[in-house]
DNA sequence: CCTGTTTCTACAACCTGTTGTATATTATTG
DNA sequence: CAATAATATACAACAGGTTGTAGAAACAGG
């Protein structure tokens, strides 16, 4: 059989819309890209044909011929505790939203740390969290690729950085419960190999220092983020000989629980223990009681760690910007002064 | 300016690693693809040119050459129901997971059901929840897209379908119930426009009437599945001047807080009242009672649609399949014999 | 009306692979 | 060893766009 003459597929292209409107492919190629100048008599023909024949450009012959690409990969790992959370998914809403705004592509990489990326044919990459996967960042990085991080802070590395003043709410949330009246805050952390746990904690500690408050080992609670850590370490906290007036608690999952092991036991929130929790996290507004916490804007960071990477797919050079959004106070019932 | 000579990127291209081994594309084209027959001899010399060069073929020029894409999409709507449960995230997790195992790019469309998708350079879709956006799955089929449709069962569309038993799955919770002893049993629905809520709730039913048992439409609340629609529905309920004695929950989150509604109340799970959940949510193994549910493979759902959407993008013809996964009962201690 | 600009448009090279067909090489067989 | 078959490779067309450059058309001023 001899060769098929041309067109095999049944896909119109760019060229059909040429024959169709009367002029070149060049002239349809400046409608689509609105570049340069066309009559606009010829403009409006064009136009016509690209509807007439629904033609949508080949996304695979642009970038190939442009050598550029549109595609963000946002980089998950497939670390359990990531799904624990509503954390990977906030994350995800926030930067599928940006992405649809800005025209970029999302794609989804839910990865085991250690197997080095791809990144064939992406244009920029979103790591949402460093805990095993550094390799995997400075890999993208020597390759020139445009790199923001979410959720980490990065200080060793030129790269963009998008994270929540994790140290400084804490920070915020325990002057609070100082400014009560409360001396004895104990906390109860999330897992503190984790970024935004070891910055709470550090907060937390910052805050009792600089109010002149001992900082008493024994009130704090080391967990995994999980409510069933929670739950353990609000009954140590209850049962303690010497118990805190107050506590810091650096998830609202957590801090739910812990007023859940309240009622229980037969303890009031706030009269017996005052509650500030991290996140914001809705579940927060339901219940008897509601939960003063520190509000992380997880979506912000999101949106914004999109916008950044724009930025720099823009830029032709390197250039990194760290950026930390404040994490702000909201105040509701589940404190008191003491 | 002349126009500058060629190869202005700086990436390396096919041609230079036939340069490098000193044969023609084709055969490159040839050991990259392990198709045709290459001489031992020169296979190893293009192999190890590969590597010193550290080539990696343009996705764009391949998928511009063969016409064919390895993109899946897979479209959530926007709707904010969705992001109320771990639901999408297991969805997300569960695709992205067996994406990479298929070798497939996982493209994430956060959409709004009203805006058409445009879906360019997209070998196939996967169409999460089809409430507002039949509309989008329509258009895609008609454009001969591969396309599957999970957590929803459509009937009047030949477009393969991946979905829970939810009747069956509610049907085999109140069937428990009853051999249970009970006679009285309550339904707290979800969001009942949703599919998964009014199956279940369409289980519930069918269940009672099997066991000759007269449905109360006063035994049945109906919710938007959030924290706070369980919370009155679960004050009814213990209010009522004839309450019953087990409840059928349409979902853990919310069989939880009717389990924390009842604490408050001074009411005891399962004496006064057995509950089972629907989802099998991790979180309801913790706390005091573990809740008896029902198992939704939520991870092998997500799995096997791509699964299926990858034999449909293989296959060059239409072809779909219905498949409908059971839901199981896990019994743990929320409900006894009445 | 003619010439110098300015504005448009067309040609063709190029981006980087894939693949049908022809040719070259090697292997098999009589 | 010649003839045939099988294997291996190269050529060049092709996928569907973008874009530098040169030439055509439109417009201005004299």
């Amino acid at each position: 059989m001899t060769r098929t003459k041309k067109n095999p597929s049944q896909v119109i292209s760019i060229v059909d819309v040429a024959k169709a409107s009367g002029v070149s492919i060049t002239t349809v190629s400046r409608v689509i890209n609105k570049i340069g100048t066309v009559k606009e008599f010829n403009r409006v023909k064009v136009a016509k044909a690209i509807r007439d024949l629904k033609f949508q450009p080949s996304v695979f012959a642009q970038r190939l011929a442009t050598g550029k690409s549109n595609v963000v990969a946002l980089v998950i790992p497939r670390y359990e505790g990531v799904f624990y959370s509503f954390y990977a998914l906030e994350l995800i809403r926030g930067v599928g939203t940006m992405c649809e705004v800005l025209k970029l592509d999302l794609l989804l990489h839910i990865t085991d740390a250690r197997t080095p990326l791809s990144l064939r044919g992406v244009g920029g990459v979103i790591f949402s969290d460093i805990i095993g996967n550094r390799a995997q960042l400075e890999d993208a990085l020597a390759k020139n690729m445009p790199c923001v991080v979410v959720n980490y802070y990065v200080n060793d590395l030129d790269v963009s950085c998008i994270a929540i003043d994790n140290a400084g709410g804490a920070e915020n949330a325990v002057n609070y419960l100082v400014e009560l009246g409360h001396r004895k805050i104990a906390h109860i952390t999330g897992d503190i190999t984790t970024q935004p746990a070891a910055k709470r904690l550090e907060g937390y500690r910052r805050a009792l220092e600089k109010n002149g408050i001992k900082v008493r080992e024994d009130y704090i609670f080391q967990t995994d983020y999980s409510r069933g850590a929670a739950r353990s370490a609000a009954e140590k906290l209850f049962k303690s000989p010497d118990p805190a007036s107050a506590v810091f608690v650096a998830s609202d999952a957590m801090a739910l629980e812990v007023m859940a092991v309240a009622r229980e036991l037969g303890k009031n929130i706030p009269d017996d223990l005052s509650i500030v929790g991290f996140d914001d996290n809705p579940s927060g507004l339901y219940g008897p009681v509601g939960l003063t916490t520190v509000r992380q804007p997880l979506i912000k960071m999101a949106e914004e760690s999109v916008k950044e990477l724009n930025r720099l797919i823009g830029l032709n050079k390197k250039s990194s910007k760290k950026i930390l959004l404040p994490a702000e106070m909201v105040i509701r019932e589940s404190c008191k002064p003491h």
